[in-house]
DNA sequence: CGCTGCATGCTTTTT
DNA sequence: GCATGCAGCG
């Protein structure tokens, strides 16, 4: 550690040009432009501080100002803060604001960065503290999951009833919690069939023989570190004088482990957040870490922000309202002084494609403006959905009618197929030995190197304890493989070995190389010669990763970005609404924001309740919030009564949300004809009446509402949450038996053929065998009581 | 070795 | 309904 002050980071700004401490006690005029809360987080510098900033509230704003007063004050030198994100995109917006606010470029912030980023810092330093050289290897969720399906394998696990997914899961669920494999409590030892913390360990010690590190070890080894290493944590506690961390509620155990260390030298960290916009839960966040932080850290300040700049007084009110059915929130109280605008509106349709032409309807008009609102882009619009296979529905609507559509957050750049090959050669030619790298594309494009073969080059590698490429060629040179692959492997050892020896020359062009390893090696023309119609969008991706590497000095450098800056997003500019899901809209805003899909099961969904009950739930509600928040001027909720789940038609009830927004800053839409005619309505004639007369008044005010509503409130209510599906469920259905004649309000009548679960398998008369919620079904002589 | 055909099983997602 | 993944066949 004798070299700690050479360290380029540190060098970088004592010698720079940013000194902060010789501009101590110069003006501030950026405080003028903060309201009291806020200006009271930016100057409450020392000591802990909760920076508690509801959605919309100028949070990023106030975080960065405070990094500006920071440097401004004298307090720190750029490089004496660590500032941590989530994601590369808050810290790179964070970094522009902050350049912003002083006029300058901070180059000296070398700590402001995502949690990972920083960790790959921390561990390239003291790699070999944990057994690694500081070159490793950063695997990717694929790697990661062929690893322990190898492991899963040897150890005469079935995996198909032990899926190396899952294993991964619990594997990462271990690390979020910061255990090490002798860390793993007794009581999770029955995981994955009694082996799982033995496989943990398997895997730990093969990732120490690649060289390599998953995302969650980047955490865990430097925590690791801290732990054991007195003297290398001490150092990095007086040099942090000020930690700022971003989204708290988002942490996970070993991300407050790791910020508690750091920030025990100094005290003064900052942490900024929103428990009510905590829907990571299920990666491993822990709303608990910002609900404890008083605790945590005595003599905290806690600061609230709770002027909200962004949405109308009705959609915050309805956002409010529904947030409040939380227990053990931190409570805020948010305000604007905003003009009331639109209330929030409400709509229920027959199905998910009604509901998504209606929507494409609706955005049609909005751009001239409807109902007295301003005209609005279709930039200024999303559809925020619970699941990303909601998302079709719309696509494919949209699609239709010619509405220019963006999906936000689809498969990433870097996780498509064609980009991670196209990685996987760079990475051996540039580490000969990134045997996963090697795996993947041994046989792409074929080369006759099946599993046999593959087996015969483990084998010879493990043997002689060499990597895999030089497995390959003890293999080709003892003539062990036969066939196809004899040649062609030895002819790809031949052409690794010259792509290694180009990617180390300082004076190859990484770009020219880059384009002959994918032609020379057959890649390209792989995708040239597939008739399948994504080749061709395959081929372009390819061209665009080429680009990319125009941004670096060479091939080693860029893997190193990709391995950790994974987004991409191309976009060709014309004005399009946004689709995308509800995790994904944190953080963004839009003035006209679609709600679809707000039925019990879909959302909040079936699943999170079934898996984490009152928990699960909690955090379908803060997603609710997230989502509501999301709307400046307009946001409009809806549902569907039907819709096609898994080929199989499911009928729903109007998410329990629904019922919590508050009445008087809501807005029934009922389109006249909506449940009568049109587009859907054929060949289920059978329910027309019964549709038209739940038209003529608005849904809240209908019989078929409010009896829907009473036995909501009788059932549901008085029962534990988690279970009052499966109760109501269970009621409903036990009410029909095989060979009852009932009535559905789309399909019509029908008789029952069996019961499953809580499903009914009924045969329509007109639409066939379908799978019905039993409470969407009554008695065919009872057929004007069904609710609509 | 590689292709085809059937069985299976499904949130949310960053790094 | 669709994608993925495995077994069995050519």
């Amino acid at each position: 550690m004798s070299n700690f002050a050479e360290d380029d980071a540190f060098e970088a700004a004592a010698s720079g040009s940013l000194s902060a401490r010789a501009m101590a006690a110069r003006p501030a005029p950026y405080l003028d432009d903060l309201n009291p809360a806020q200006r009271e987080a930016v100057e409450a510098l020392d000591g802990p501080v909760l920076m508690l900033a509801g959605a919309g509230t100028g949070k990023t704003k106030a975080l960065t100002t405070r990094i500006a007063h920071l440097l401004n004050s004298g307090k720190a030198r750029p490089n004496e803060i660590l500032a941590v994100t989530f994601t590369n995109k808050a810290a790179r917006e964070m970094k522009e604001r902050v350049a912003k606010l002083l006029g300058q470029t901070v180059e000296g912030m070398p700590w402001l960065g995502t949690f990972h980023a920083i960790c790959v810092k921390l561990l390239r330093r003291h790699a070999e503290l944990v057994g690694l050289k500081s070159n490793f290897t950063i695997l990717d969720t694929d790697d990661q999951i062929r690893l322990l399906k190898q492991l899963i394998v040897a150890a005469n696990i079935d995996e198909k009833r032990w899926p190396p997914r899952m294993l991964s899961g619990i594997i990462d669920n271990w690390k979020n919690r910061a255990w090490t494999p002798d860390k793993v409590p007794a009581a999770e030892a029955s995981a994955f069939n009694q082996r799982g913390t033995e496989l943990y360990a398997q895997y730990q010690a093969r990732l120490k023989e690649l060289n390599a590190v998953d995302f969650g070890d980047l955490l865990l080894h430097i925590l690791t570190i801290f732990q054991t290493h007195a003297d290398v944590l001490a150092q990095y506690q007086r040099w942090f004088r000020y930690v700022l961390v971003d989204e708290y509620q988002d942490t996970n155990v070993a991300q407050y482990m790791w910020l508690r260390l750091l920030a025990q030298g100094h005290k003064n960290i900052c942490c900024v957040g929103d428990d009510d916009q905590s829907i990571y839960g299920w990666r491993g966040a822990e709303v608990g870490n910002i609900l404890r932080f008083e605790k945590d850290f005595p003599g905290a300040k806690v600061i609230r922000l709770e002027q909200n700049y962004r949405s109308t007084p009705h959609i915050l009110a309805a956002a409010s309202r529904v947030i409040d059915t939380n227990e053990g929130r931190l409570g805020k109280t948010l305000w604007t002084d905003k003009n009331d605008g639109e209330k929030v509106r409400l709509i229920g349709h027959w199905d998910g494609e009604e509901e998504a032409r209606w929507i494409g309807e609706e955005l049609e008009a909005m751009q001239g403006g409807t109902r007295g609102l301003r005209p609005m882009d279709l930039d200024e619009c999303a559809i925020l959905v619970r699941a990303s296979h909601q998302m079709r529905a719309f696509e494919d609507r949209f699609l239709t009618i010619g509405l220019p559509y963006r999906v936000i957050g689809g498969p990433r750049f870097y996780e498509r197929m064609e980009i991670r090959d196209a990685m996987a050669y760079f990475r051996v030619a540039c580490s000969p030995d990134d045997d996963l790298a090697f795996e993947r594309i041994v046989n792409t494009p074929k080369r006759g190197a099946g599993d046999k073969a593959q087996q015969t080059m483990q084998r010879a590698a493990r043997a002689n304890g060499v990597s895999l490429l030089e497995g390959a060629r003890l293999c080709v040179s003892a003539g062990d493989l036969t066939g196809k692959a004899k040649g062609q492997i030895g002819a790809l050892v031949e052409q690794f070995d010259r792509w290694h020896a180009r990617a180390l020359d300082p004076k190859q062009n990484h770009i020219e190389l880059a384009e002959q390893i994918l032609d020379d090696s057959g890649y390209t023309a792989m995708w040239q010669n597939d008739k399948t119609p994504e080749a061709p969008g395959r081929l372009e991706n390819l061209k665009e990763l080429v680009k990319a590497l125009e941004n670096f000095e060479n091939l080693q450098g860029f893997l190193e970005h990709v391995a950790l800056i994974m987004d991409n997003e191309t976009d060709d500019g014309g004005a399009k609404v946004s689709i995308m899901t509800l995790h994904g809209a944190k953080g963004l805003e839009f003035p006209a924001v679609f709600l679809p899909g707000w039925e019990d099961g879909l959302f909040p969904s079936q699943r999170s309740m079934d898996e984490s009950g009152v928990k699960g739930l909690e955090e379908e509600r803060r997603l609710a919030y997230v989502g509501i928040t999301r709307a400046e001027e307009l946001c409009t909720i809806s549902f569907a009564a039907n819709r096609r789940v898994y080929g199989q038609w499911q009928s729903a009830l109007p998410s329990r949300f629904i019922d919590e927004l508050p009445e008087d800053h809501v807005e029934v839409l009922t389109p006249p004809g909506l449940y009568g005619g049109g587009y859907g309505a054929a060949g289920m004639a059978g329910g027309s009446n019964i549709m038209d007369r739940a038209a003529e008044a608005n849904v809240y005010n209908s019989p078929g509402w409010k009896r829907l509503q009473a036995r909501q409130s009788t059932r549901g209510m008085s029962q534990p949450q988690e279970s009052r599906n499966m109760v109501i469920d269970s009621t409903a259905v036990s009410a029909f038996t095989q060979g009852d004649r009932v009535f559905h309000t789309k399909f019509g009548y029908g008789y029952v053929m069996g019961i499953e679960g809580d499903k009914l398998d009924i045969e329509f008369e007109k639409a066939g065998s379908k799978k019905v919620v039993a409470k969407f079904v009554v008695a065919a002589d009872r057929a004007d009581d069904v609710p609509f």
